[in-house]
DNA sequence: AACTATTGTCTCATTTTATGACAATAATAA
DNA sequence: TTATTATTGTCATAAAATGAGACAATAGTT
């Protein structure tokens, strides 16, 4: 949804991008509200024709994150006939006081790769794009209703995402670089919605042999203090 | 690729499918063969504007196999910048006879959306659409160079394939609907590009409680006769 | 009736995972 | 200083899954 005026994008493809962070809690997502619409969306973009998809995935995201080299994975291409709605989007021009003429083209169906990432939440400062007055984590379980079918995206990504969590392990972003075995099992058990043991977890996790240990944790808590790890 | 003139297509999109079809032996693949240029490319096609993405491929996938319900996953949307290649879709369109005038959208940058599909080969009667003279199976380690990326394409669908195999089990259209377990494993076999331990690999699948057991098999072959199975 | 090749099943060893136990320890309270 | 508390790191044992081979059953051939 960056720029405006048809820059040359190439027409009825868009992309959306569900956004994951860790507050040490909860699982979260960035989601974007547009001005004065009450329209909650995923943060996404379009292509221009001179520009691979990755190349437009990765600068939209940059522009509202500020992060660079972050994961980033495509998941699916949503096509189906129905899941474009003038209307919203009439409103969000509308809202922001453009062109009509000029921005029909945004009004056609469109079909929208979606792709997910993994982002420290601790390093994300939320911003505002062109068309919008506000961009917050909400947590994966309090969702506002999304517009269009962002809802059934973002349900998708999660999928994908607790399928592969084991093998994109590696580039786990969602924790700071050194972070303590409960973290990373809080993680996991968010991401996949159920309670892990923390014997076999640890175990488990120490054998992979992917975690170097570092110095101990002081909390100011009454009990043993934890090691951080991060990933090798 | 079927169809001529552009029916009210979505701009810049197609779609390419991956079919396997497994001989008894060795893993397939549907390439298509276009006539009078020699280029070889994966069976494909565009989405019109008043269809679903899922409907086209549905569609695409039905003309040239004759099949219906098959099981058919999307695994990626291609993106790439110069993965189009106008020569070769001029050298095909000029081979066929075809307005250049008409088609020369065809001639434009596509980003393409890769399917793939699972298929009794037995059952299907490969047959060629408007723009090709022929279409056929070729082994998985013996594929002609194919055009524009479609080499790329099929070593992403066959890297997913083997990622989710286990999980797509149940849909299996790989074998008739009766088989016996050497046959199974061969196909396992086929698709890891491994060999398995038969023991292992039999008491797993019966460990799975996904078969059921039928009646003997006869092969007329000096040795005792193997079971036949069928997915639950 | 002996022979051959493959199948279904079993056994035992090895590896992995589940589950609980327990000592170590960082802060607090007595 | 000394108990107390909560959590951590690690071990012990049980249970489950897998690896690797043995072997009898058997359909057809000689």
């Amino acid at each position: 949804m960056k720029g405006f005026g048809n820059k040359n994008f190439i027409p009825n493809l868009s992309f959306d991008c569900v956004i994951f962070g860790f507050n040490g809690k909860l699982l979260k997502i960035l989601i974007l509200e547009y001005h004065n619409t009450g329209l909650f969306a995923l943060p996404g973009g379009f292509v221009r024709e001179n520009q691979s998809l990755n190349e437009a995935v990765i600068e939209g995201v940059r522009e509202r994150t500020g992060l660079n080299n972050i994961f980033l994975e495509q998941f699916h291409l949503f096509g189906g006939l129905n899941r474009s709605d003038p209307n919203a989007m009439q409103r969000i021009l509308e809202a922001n006081e453009k062109d009509m003429e000029e921005n029909s083209w945004m009004l056609n169906r469109f079909l929208t790769v979606g792709y997910y990432a993994l982002i420290n939440y601790e390093e994300v400062n939320p911003k505002p794009d062109h068309l919008s007055d506000s961009i917050d984590w909400y947590a994966i379980d309090e969702l506002p209703p999304l517009m269009m079918d962002h809802n059934t995206i973002v349900a998708k990504a999660l999928q994908v995402l607790r399928n592969n969590l084991s093998e994109k392990l590696i580039g786990m972003n969602l924790l700071p670089s050194k972070f303590t075995m409960k973290q990373l099992q809080l993680v996991f058990e968010s991401v996949l919605d159920q309670k892990l043991r923390r014997t076999t977890f640890q175990r488990k996790m120490l054998s992979l042999d992917i975690l170097e240990r570092h110095e101990k944790l002081f909390q100011g808590k009454a009990h043993k203090a934890p090691y951080l790890y991060s990933f090798k």
